[in-house]
DNA sequence: CGCACCGTTAAGCCGCGGTTAAGAGTCGAG
DNA sequence: CTCGACTCTTAACCGCGGCTTAACGGTGCG
């Protein structure tokens, strides 16, 4: 397996709007659980005051609130901010689903809703907001580190030239770092047709990589064949 | 064939994947009528493929499909892509709510819907997106500064004279700077045109930006090949 | 000692992709 | 309404890169 979990998500601010004491309590109580550091105010005034002050990664917004409506406050708060809001309402009709996404929401709940589908799209916008910031998919092996999307590789930085087969293998292998792979998974899985082909065209290509890898006969450093079996990529020194 | 590409407004692909035709019919025509291009699938396996064929901005997917469950569908795209989904299921229960927000969906509605309801959480969902991602308004990679509402490029602060399908395919290359674009997902992003449309034409087209860009045979500055799969951008210093 | 497996190199074929040119369609100006 | 400029598409051609197949030498294992 390679390591490509990214699921350490660092403690996420939210704030609560609501002015339901019961429901509010309940939102903090369960969302808290989840790890979340929660803020809650009970008035859409207060909401926007806290909401400006302490710039939270996420806001839950009550439409019905006592003294300004939901709409207003998530306007406001569109004017200056990004903060993403989900908006938790009452009425469930079209026109004020679609006007508050369109006024800028990120997603609209209806009550009454349960705690774990709230909570679900808290994660679910969460990670879209969060994620669209992110890098590209790589896959490192010791020295070898290869981007998927760009289809390009470097060994200790340098760039390596690789032909589509060849690099559509030695993607293979790094994905199954540090497992024996047999030439039939390669030809299968690489070639994508389990009824041609012959190993012999895998053993060519293997060459060609461990050449551009600048493997020799006696310094197997990434790739290694067991006999009978297949063929192994590692780091050179055991890295995890 | 074609026709117009005025595209004022940046024109949004999206993939419907439901095998109701009476449902995916509607939905195809109201998403149409909003202006959205729109391509269909009617089975899981169909649908996958076109997804990472066409690469749409965003997919409406049934979880109520033939022949693969609509999760599975939703995993294999994860795997390898980050395009948003919006979930359309009949299972109105909590447990497959959160069981599809959690694999990665960004929305979720439930059946029975109506148009203008999924048509506004579509535009959340990709205002969501784009803002983080290509709501840029200019672009740069290198040497090479794209104006993306002027619709005007400049290469080393020399203007380029493109015609509209030039210019519309570098902004796509150059919002996906350093990864490998398909002819296919040229064809459908640029053009527009899911179905028709031959390889040949991005070719050419291709070929004119080239000659534009001062690119010749040996000294690949910014559009690199990659035979067998498409065409990459990058700045001619080899961004990370 | 022989056989099977593997590594490497060489050779040939195939098809992708670059390029150019010509024809069709579109739009705007007059 | 007509003409002309511009752009996009389609077709044809060819070079070249990569894939496969074949041949040969080496090496480990029975």
């Amino acid at each position: 397996m390679v390591g490509q979990a990214d699921t350490v998500v660092p403690v996420t601010h939210l704030l609560v709007i609501e002015d339901d004491d019961r429901i509010r309590t309940l939102l903090i109580r369960s969302l808290r659980d989840r790890g979340h550091a929660v803020d809650s105010a009970a008035t859409g005034m207060e909401g926007l005051n806290r909401a400006l002050e302490t710039r939270p990664d996420l806001v839950v917004l009550d439409l019905g609130l006592p003294d300004v409506d939901g709409t207003q406050v998530l306007a406001m708060l569109r004017a200056v901010s990004e903060i993403p809001v989900i908006i938790a309402s009452a009425r469930d009709d079209d026109p004020s689903l679609v006007a508050a996404l369109d006024a800028g929401a990120d997603d609209y709940v209806v009550k009454p809703y349960t705690t774990t589908q709230l909570e679900a799209r808290v994660r679910a916008v969460l990670r879209r907001t969060r994620s669209a910031h992110g890098g590209r998919e790589q896959v490192v092996v010791g020295g070898l580190t290869i981007d998927v999307r760009g289809r390009r590789a470097t060994l200790d930085g340098n760039q390596l030239d690789l032909s589509p087969r060849e690099f559509d293998l030695l993607l293979h292998l790094a994905e199954h770092a540090g497992d024996v792979v047999t030439k039939k998974e390669l030809l299968t899985q690489v070639w994508q047709q389990p009824w041609g082909g012959s190993d012999k065209t895998v053993d060519v290509h293997l060459s060609w990589l461990r050449r551009k890898l600048g493997e020799t006969a006696d310094s197997p450093r990434y790739l290694t064949t067991v006999r009978g079996v297949g063929v192994r990529l590692t780091a050179p020194d055991g890295i995890g």
